[in-house]
DNA sequence: TCGATCACG
DNA sequence: ACGTACGTGATCGAG
């Protein structure tokens, strides 16, 4: 057998990745895209050839160009764009980290390297694979050295073999011919100038006749065409010197030691340490868990006898902090005493060498253990778990006093990070690697160790991050009022929802006919694919805009042309009406429980901003714009004996925004309970406040929202369908009449540029990586990120010491009355009749006084036999 | 699995 | 010159 060694062209690889992986950063903001597709494909092409030597090359400036000392190239190439220039250090660091050597000279091109350490290597009979993005180290290939040119396509890699062979098939030269083709042809990325009027057709014909290009020049009359033959004579010099830029250097001057070079062991625990800063958290897995010094599992402990299981609980009782963890395993026991829910199994962790598992079975069964959990909850300091609202229903006895759930601590320091798991806990917060073939048990003995040992950690950096207030005080208590409502559910009208998606159906089967009438043919009208060839290409109506994969047909495109075209409108009634009925109709349905009620979840760790997000089914997006779709919001009841009592927050955004931005003006206009949108409209627009026409006021309303979101003139101009201009000067002419706002949005840049991340008036902080960005767009996104999120925020902050106030409140007074759902600025309760006075009353001043702001906070209340009713 | 679309705040 | 409003989730078609 040959030995084998691989060599990466480094820059080439990285540029490669840079621009074939969607850009990722790590919760530091630092650009991680590049060096994951390299370590992607480095991986993908060692797990193939596992090769006996490896060695990455790169050019010690980059980008530089060959043999410059011919080159009479003007800078052309655009400079490296920072996103990947911050990488390349980056690394450069991994690979020395996993012990790869790096080979980098002064002078010398990265090509010359490969070329030079390949002719060494396979002439000391090796088998040699060169893995670079660039096809110039074709020439290199040999019967033994295998250029490899990797692909990345929609995240999977694909590389291309050519030996020379392969060489000669594809491009019907020899590997050394193809410096010659090359010098005709010319490279204009590499400067190379080569013969005018020669393209790679004519290059290859010629090189493949003559062999080189000495030889075309001796038989240069004979040439076709004409102008290949005059232009190799007229240019020969140039055509000489494009030859020796062409080719790659294979004895050029350098010190390789092949035993540097000596593949070994890459997943060292210094490496590991990087991946995890990197966040590249599939790749962990690449890791045997074994070279990370890890003691914890050896003490791991299954307790099944009795008085065991008592000592266990005793012990556990005296302990600061107790992680606990439910599992579906009951291990060796037959699942028979587990929990219709498949909970088999409790572990407990309150030390690092106490940590215990307890199966279900028929002396200690799944009640009888969940409730000597439940009083351990109720007694400790702190008991700690990972998602602790999924289990609340088993631990009465806990309070929000002493819990502490690590995930919500995990997303408050990162929200960016959409789904969490204890896994990423473990390893963040722990450097610990849990392999994923381990049993259920000791996975779930790992789960409590989590909650366990990260609680202290997490609560430090959430003092340091001045979030400590806001994860006790908001966060934990809304983990248990998130429960309740979750509980609650909400009552839903089964037969009345079918009435209404039948209904729904026999429009639609109309709709169909009369569209496949008018466009002549059937179709899926559906697919956006199949109606836009219809609309623009059967029909030939203009198209304005366009997607990545073909015409738009959303409706804001839509919307203009259905005025001339009548297929167009019903397109339009058609999409309307199956979405009311695939989503709504239909979709919720499937969420009816066995109790007539609706289930959903309220989901505490999604949103960057603070919100909550709404799932399985999404109650946060029931329609209320158009009138049909309204109507769904009537099989939304109260129970028997109870009515819906509804309240929204009043312009809670424009509230938090004058209370932040301390605007004289605004502010006073709050106070003073007037119309905001007049009030804007008439200043913008110098127009008497009585006089502002209804058009006015709604482009004011316009510029308010806008200013919310972060404003930007292209965005307010296609939402009021203006000029640019003219959306640019109302907003001038709003910061004129509203300085201290435009001051406050500017200030709220500044300190997300200067600290990494925006920050609400409760502490909530939401990190702006984007603001680094060199790139234009990514840059601006980044600047309307760091204006929104305080104001989005911190109405999500309000709301939510809301909700814990008014859940907390029904309690205490042994009320019946339920909050049932949250719709971001909106709480609906079930009020018990006898009651509703009183909640209204709980409604309005927990809302009303769930902030201290300048400006008042409104609450408007409805009450109603329905939530269409009571909206 | 991803993009387009559209429902909500 | 660039090419967008901020934040979500569900469904569908297409690869």
């Amino acid at each position: 057998m040959r030995d084998k060694i691989v060599l990466i062209d480094g820059h080439s690889i990285l540029n490669r990745a840079f621009y074939g992986v969607p850009d990722l950063t790590n919760s530091e903001g630092l650009h991680t895209n590049a060096v994951y597709g390299f370590l992607n494909i480095m991986f993908k092409i060692l797990d193939e050839e596992k090769p006996e030597y490896l060695t990455v090359t790169f050019d010690v400036h980059a980008p530089t160009f060959r043999h410059k000392m011919y080159a009479d190239y003007k800078g052309t190439r655009k400079p490296m764009a920072e996103e990947l220039r911050q990488q390349v250090p980056v690394i450069k660091e991994v690979l020395k980290a996993m012990d790869i050597e790096i080979i980098e000279k002064e002078g010398l091109e990265a090509d010359d390297l490969l070329g030079t350490i390949s002719h060494l290597c396979e002439e000391k009979g090796m088998d040699v694979s060169i893995i670079s993005g660039d096809r110039d180290t074709l020439q290199l290939a040999t019967e033994h050295v295998k250029i490899r040119i990797p692909k990345t396509k929609q995240g999977r890699t694909e590389v291309e073999d050519y030996n020379a062979s392969d060489v000669e098939e594809h491009y019907g030269v020899t590997p050394k011919e193809f410096i010659d083709v090359k010098a005709l042809m010319g490279d204009a990325s590499d400067n190379i100038p080569g013969v005018p009027g020669v393209g790679e057709k004519t290059a290859t014909k010629i090189i493949q006749q003559y062999k080189t290009i000495e030889n075309a020049y001796e038989h240069a009359d004979e040439l076709k065409p004409p102008r290949a033959s005059k232009n190799l004579k007229e240019y020969w010099e140039q055509a000489k010197m494009s030859k020796v830029l062409a080719t790659i250097d294979i004895h050029a001057d350098i010190d390789f030691d092949l035993e540097k070079a000596r593949h070994g062991n890459p997943y060292t625990s210094a490496a590991h340490e990087m991946f995890q800063k990197l966040q590249f958290k599939n790749m962990l897995s690449r890791f045997d868990v074994d070279t990370v010094s890890n003691d914890v599992e050896d003490s791991f402990r299954e307790v099944t006898d009795k008085q065991e299981i008592d000592a266990v609980f005793a012990e556990a009782e005296q302990a600061e902090c107790v992680g606990a963890a439910f599992s579906r395993d009951p291990g060796n026991v037959l699942p028979l005493f587990a929990h219709p829910s498949g909970y088999g199994r409790i572990s407990l962790a309150w030390g690092k060498d106490k940590i215990v598992s307890i199966p279900c079975d028929m002396d200690m069964d799944f009640g009888k253990l969940t409730e000597r959990l439940s009083c351990l909850a109720g007694k400790v300091k702190c008991f700690s778990m990972c998602g602790l609202k999924e289990f609340l229903a088993y631990l009465p006895e806990a309070d929000s006093g002493s819990s502490f759930d690590v995930i919500v601590a995990a997303y408050l320091l990162n929200p960016l990070k959409s789904d969490y798991n204890y896994e990423d806990v473990a390893r963040e917060q722990l450097g610990l690697l849990i392999d994923e073939k381990l049993d259920d048990t000791a996975k779930s003995c790992y789960e409590a160790y989590t909650a366990y040992a990260a609680a202290p950690l997490l609560e430090k950096k959430l003092q340091e991050t001045g979030m400590d207030r806001l994860f006790r005080e908001v966060e934990m208590p809304l983990v248990f009022t998130l429960y309740n409502m979750e509980q609650a559910g909400v009552q839903v009208e089964a037969e009345e929802l079918k009435a209404y998606g039948d209904q729904l159906g026999t429009r639609i089967v109309e709709l169909e006919k009369e569209i496949y009438d008018l466009a002549g043919e059937e179709f899926n009208i559906n697919s956006p694919k199949q109606l836009g060839v219809i609309l623009f290409e059967k029909l030939g109506m203009p198209h304005a805009k366009k997607t990545k994969t073909g015409y738009s047909t959303a409706a804001d495109v839509l919307d203009k042309l259905a005025p001339d075209y009548p297929i167009v409108a019903k397109i339009l009634e058609y999409r309307q009406l199956t979405k009311l009925k695939s989503t709504y109709a239909d979709g919720l349905a499937v969420f009816i429980g066995a109790d007539g009620r609706i289930h959903g979840k309220f989901n505490q760790t999604v949103t960057a901003t603070g919100r909550l997000s709404s799932t399985e089914p999404n109650l946060q997006n029931i329609p209320v714009r158009m009138e049909l779709g309204r109507l769904i919001r009537k099989v939304f009841v109260p129970k028997e004996g109870c009515v819906f009592v509804d309240a929204d927050y009043s312009q809670i955004e424009l509230r938090i925004l004058a209370h932040c931005s301390g605007d004289e003006q605004l502010i006073q206009a709050y106070r003073d309970a007037r119309d905001i949108h007049r009030m804007t409209a008439s200043q913008v627009f110098h127009t008497p406040f009585d006089e502002v026409t209804d058009l006015q006021r709604r482009n004011a309303k316009a510029v308010n929202f806008g200013i919310v979101y972060g404003i930007s003139s292209f965005g307010l101009s296609q939402d009021l369908s203006i000029t640019r201009k003219e959306a640019a000067q109302y907003i001038e002419h709003y910061f004129e009449t509203y300085p201290g706002i435009k001051k406050f949005l500017d200030d709220s840049v500044a300190h997300a540029k200067e600290n990494g991340y925006a920050v609400t008036l409760f502490g909530r902080r939401r990190p702006v990586p984007e603001l680094k960005s060199s790139n234009f767009m990514q840059r601006s996104f980044g600047e309307r990120v760091a204006m929104n999120a305080p104001i989005q925020g911190t109405a999500a902050d309000i709301i939510k010491i809301a909700m814990i106030g008014v859940d907390e409140e029904l309690r205490k007074r042994n009320m019946k009355s339920r909050l049932i759902l949250q719709v971001h600025d909106e709480l609906l309760i079930e009020a018990d009749e006898n009651e509703v006075e009183e909640v209204k009353e709980i409604l309005k001043d927990k809302m009303e006084h769930a902030a201290d702001l300048s400006v008042p906070l409104i609450a408007d209340m409805h009450t109603g036999k329905n939530w269409y009713e009571a909206k």
